[in-house]
Order: structure tokens, then C-alpha cells, then sequence
DNA sequence: AGCTCATGGCGAG
DNA sequence: TCGCCCTGAGCTG
């Protein structure tokens, strides 16, 4: 269930499960063996994301050459912690890290590769800024936006103008700034960007926080417009993703959907005019 | 058992 | 724009 709030969250899990402890690296089912072998004696002293990317850090000694594992989930990569000594690994298990008393199996991954810092550094230089990072700086995106024909849905989900944003958030914070998908975002003004950017700020801290993510403010819940709770497999209260044709909640006018790059998006073409 | 779909992204044409 | 890579859940039959 990777957005870039998933992301964050496994950093940080990485990081209290198995950081600074000797460990033991390894690739039961995958291609990653042979590099998993160059992590031996390696401690996790660190760990980034920027955007869906993760980097857990090793060093062999305290100032010893830093080492990236770099990660990309893609649409469905999962990493699983476990307590205790690391059971006989279940299916294809990519990366294994393992204390005595903790473990976390990577399955299915996109990117699962060794590097250096320079190319941790590059892999960083093509995203654009992200939502959950106290360094990013929005302006960078809006130049990007604001100079391009390209639809805002398009540019939310592009990783080189800002990153982290997936299909569910992209759906939702247009939904919620009331902001039509198709508009091209050079013909988006500079406020609108800027409530763009800030309720993504809070939306996905709130993931982070809630490790899911919910968007409907308080007073469209569903105790407080006495509604039956909307159940969905991604677990979250949200206005427009993936209810297509069912009526707005605000509105009741029929949820919209079209698909672009493989991808579904949803709106309220009352809510959200053209 | 087999099909479809999913919160992603890459490279070919 | 399409096909492809990775996995798993939820259908259908």
C-alpha cells in the first residue's frame, strides 16, 4: 500500500527494529543474495525517503564507506517485522534483515539494489519535492507546474515535479481544493498551488501518523453526517477514490472516473468544474 | 484453478 | 500508449 506516507513510516520501522545492532543480511528466495553477501558484518545506522523511495544506510565501522539499499515497492512490495528469531522465510522473500530478537522480510519490490552515496544523491536529484520532507521546497514544483500544458492530475503523479503523491492522494487533495483534474497546470494560479501543496502537507503527515490514509474532514465523517462508514481494502475514509458512480458526498452528484497512464482517477464534476 | 485488479514505474516503439 | 515486472486478495466457476 505504498504513497509516499508508507514510505516514511517504514524508514523510521527500519530504523527501531534493527539500527545499530550486528545483524544478518540475506536473499532466501531472491536475486538479491550476492549483495545481501556484501552486507555481512554491516550495521543499519540509517535510514531516508524521499518520495516511495527508501534508503536504509550501512556501515561495516562507525566512520567505515557508507552503503544504500535502495527500495522501491512499486505497487506491491510489503515489508512485514517480526518479533523474536526470524522463521523459516515464507515465500519469495527479497532482503531479510535479522537481529536475535527482531526481523523484517522485504517481498516484491520493484527496486531492491545496492549503492553508493553519489548514487543515492542522483537517485534523489530526479524527484521533485516531497510533501513530508522539512527540506523540500515547494516553489521548485510550482515552476514546474506552473509553466507546464500538462493536466494537474498528470503533474501530481509525476515523481520529477513532486514526490510521494500516489493515485489516492491525488484524487483527494484535488477533490478537496475543489479543482477539476483535467485543468492544465499552467492555468492553475499561484493560491491554488499553494492550498494544493499545504493540505498534501497535512494529509500525509496524518498518514504517516495513522499509517493509512484518511481524508474526509470532521464534519463530513460518518457519525457526523450520520452515514454508513464507506469500507474500502485501503482502510481509509476518503471523498473520491474509487467510487466511481457512486453519489459525492457532499453533493450526490455522481463520482466520475477516466483512466490515464494506466491509471484511474476519480472526481466530482460538480465539485469539482471544469 | 483461473481471472482481474491494485495506493508504481520503466523502457520500447 | 502499451507491455511488462513484482505479489496477493477477491472474485468466478
Amino acid at each position: 500500500m505504498p504513497e509516499g506516507h508508507t514510505i516514511h513510516r517504514l524508514a523510521t520501522a527500519y530504523r527501531e527494529a534493527l539500527a545499530d545492532r550486528p545483524l544478518r543480511a540475506s536473499s532466501p528466495q531472491g536475486p538479491f543474495a550476492a549483495q545481501a553477501e556484501a552486507l555481512a558484518g554491516a550495521r543499519l545506522t540509517e535510514t531516508d525517503a524521499t518520495g516511495k523511495h527508501l534508503f536504509l544506510g550501512f556501515r561495516r565501522t562507525p566512520r567505515g564507506e557508507q552503503r544504500w539499499v535502495h527500495i522501491h515497492l512499486g505497487l506491491y512490495g510489503k515489508v512485514a517485522f517480526g518479533q523474536g528469531p526470524a522463521p523459516a522465510p515464507v515465500g519469495a522473500v527479497r532482503l531479510r534483515l535479522e537481529t536475535p530478537d527482531a526481523y523484517a522480510d522485504l517481498r516484491g519490490p520493484n527496486t531492491c539494489t545496492l549503492i553508493t552515496p553519489a548514487e543515492k544523491a542522483a537517485a534523489e536529484d530526479r524527484l521533485g519535492p516531497d510533501p513530508l520532507r522539512a527540506d523540500a521546497d515547494p516553489d521548485r514544483a510550482w515552476r514546474a507546474v506552473s509553466r507546464s500544458r500538462t493536466t494537474v492530475a498528470a503533474l501530481l503523479m509525476d515523481q520529477g515535479v513532486l514526490s510521494g503523491v500516489g493515485n489516492v492522494y491525488r484524487a483527494e487533495v484535488l477533490f478537496r481544493q475543489g479543482i477539476n483534474p483535467h485543468r492544465p497546470g499552467r492555468e492553475l494560479n499561484h493560491p491554488e498551488w499553494q492550498a494544493i501543496w499545504t493540505d498534501l502537507v497535512a494529509l500525509m503527515r496524518e498518514g504517516v501518523r495513522l499509517g493509512r490514509i484518511d481524508t474526509v474532514r470532521p464534519e463530513h465523517t460518518p457519525e457526523a453526517m450520520n452515514r454508513p462508514p464507506r469500507v474500502d481494502d485501503h482502510g481509509g475514509e476518503v471523498y473520491v477514490y474509487r467510487r466511481a458512480n457512486q453519489p459525492c458526498l457532499l453533493c450526490g452528484t455522481p463520482v466520475a472516473t477516466e483512466t490515464h497512464a494506466a491509471r484511474n482517477f476519480f472526481w466530482c464534476p460538480t465539485c469539482q468544474p471544469a
